[in-house]
RNA sequence: GGAGGGGUGCCCGAGUGGUUAAAGGGGACGGGCUGUAAACCCGUUAGCUAUGCUUACGUUGGUUCGAAUCCAACCCCCUCCA
């Protein structure tokens, strides 16, 4: 099977340019291609897994990857898909992004092999531009005809909405870092969102224009679930990748509550299965597609956090959801004996493991019969966590379903 | 610089002096049903030292017993003109 065969069955591909030259060059040498990737979140979410794997994929048929970190754009602010203005970033937060994002990258894509991916980043040349020169030699490919005709664009002024100069740059820098990847790493190839269409057509064309040389744009499908919202963001915030801001335990979870009809497309996208594999995933689980789910958790998780925090994430979730065990991976607050001489409210608990924003809402929550104590639910706001509800030092909090912690109480 | 329109809670959006912590919708969360799913039904959706108090309708000040609502100044956004 051919790298385009794969990518299409696995459902990666929305738009290509010029398919079957690309398509011809990937079979017969190693090309430079490149992704970017704006540092405006403290972290990865999953919204941007789709790239990271199709990265990985290209690795694996012998491509080179470059991923451009994007400090420089980051001073900007890309408008796509945003109605309204990004924040201006300092140049610190910006460096802390960036090492976040590249922990990730790390994971996923292989930076030693004779294939190596490579790290590079736009602020490079971006910063030490000269405003008349660059306008001068590059701006004249650009016609404000054509930058109007842009969704990203459109789509602000359409709704009345201001959009800088500033952010109208965008695309023109955009176009550019690909312009600058071409001539320093031969790059021939950019991959990107749907929402990246026209930003990586403009760099195809300013490289045709200026230098006369043919390059290519492919772009991934908007990764939405089967009820059309954009995949990625929940209300306690995105699906982050790095650790730190969210665990592999909650990690494993987002992939085992998944929606039915997602999930043999996820496996796809999301998982190194081979393909003939998953569809033997998709007969074995007519009858009970949570085994499904629970392999698409696995192999997920396993790629990004390792194969012992996946395997433990099982675990907990089995232990947590099958019956009484109090399993040890759960989230733990550490309470001394004497600390129970004051009153220890269950909502106070609640707020302080993080699962809920402020005190009103915890009780709000128990208001709404939303907690339970060791199985059984917390009838009043105002109830203690009591020395008599510990046993064996232990006690479970259960936020919904979904969510429980430990209280471990020590002499 | 001129003329006009606008700024309401997480988002959209109603409200032009009084029981308005602010209709309605969306989203999210919790409950029920289930399969840790979807759909559906119900509830919640500012904070706190909590049956009360404090904040809240761009900002600041004013009128009033009482203001998101009236007045003034300022800030910001949009449209048209220069």
């Amino acid at each position: 099977m051919t790298l385009i065969e794969e990518l299409k069955q696995r459902g990666f591909i929305h738009q290509c340019t010029n398919e079957k030259a690309l398509s011809d060059m990937l079979n017969s040498e190693s090309i430079k291609f490149y992704i970017g990737f704006d540092c405006t979140a403290k972290s990865l979410h999953v919204g941007s897994l789709i790239q990271i794997m199709i990265m990985r994929l290209f690795q694996k048929y012998g491509h080179h990857p470059i991923v451009l970190i994007g400090k420089g754009t980051t001073k900007i602010g890309d408008p796509s898909g945003k109605d309204e203005t990004r924040k201006i970033l300092s140049s610190k937060d910006i460096d802390i992004n960036a090492s976040n994002l590249e922990k990730v990258f790390n994971k996923f894509l292989n930076f030693q092999s004779n294939n190596k991916a490579i790290l590079s980043d736009n602020s490079l040349w971006l910063n030490k531009l000269n405003y008349i020169n660059f306008l001068r030699d590059y701006g004249k490919h650009f016609t404000i005809n054509k930058m109007l005709s842009f969704d990203s664009v459109k789509i602000r002024l359409e709704r009345e909405q201001s959009l800088s100069f500033v952010e109208f740059n965008y695309m023109i820098f955009q176009a550019y870092d690909f312009f600058e990847l071409n001539e320093r790493n031969e790059c021939i190839l950019q991959i990107g969102g749907s929402d990246q269409w026209g930003n990586i057509v403009n760099g195809i064309e300013l490289i045709r224009r200026s230098i006369g040389k043919e390059s290519f744009g492919l772009t991934t499908p908007l990764l939405t679930n089967a009820n059309g919202d954009k995949m990625g963001k929940t209300a306690d915030g995105a699906i982050w990748l790095n650790e730190e801001f969210f665990s592999s335990y909650d990690y494993w979870q987002f992939w085992r509550n998944i929606d039915d009809r997602d999930v043999f497309r996820f496996l796809k996208l999301f998982t190194d299965l081979p393909l003939d594999e998953i569809k033997k995933i998709e007969s074995d689980s007519k009858d009970d597609i949570n085994l499904a789910k629970i392999i698409l958790a696995n192999h997920a998780t396993t790629l990004l956090h390792g194969k012992d925090a996946a395997s433990k994430a099982k675990k907990t979730a089995q232990d947590t959801f099958s019956g009484n065990i109090i399993s040890e991976n759960l989230p733990k607050i550490s309470l001394l004996e004497k600390e129970f001489k004051q009153p220890v409210y269950i909502y106070d608990l609640i707020v302080k493991i993080g699962f809920s924003n402020s005190k009103s809402e915890a009780r709000k929550l128990i208001r709404g019969h939303g907690v339970k104590l060791n199985q059984s639910v917390v009838k009043d706001e105002l109830d203690e966590l009591l020395l008599e509800d510990v046993s064996d030092n232990k006690a479970m909090i259960s936020v919904g379903k979904k969510k429980h912690f430990i209280v471990e109480v020590n002499q």
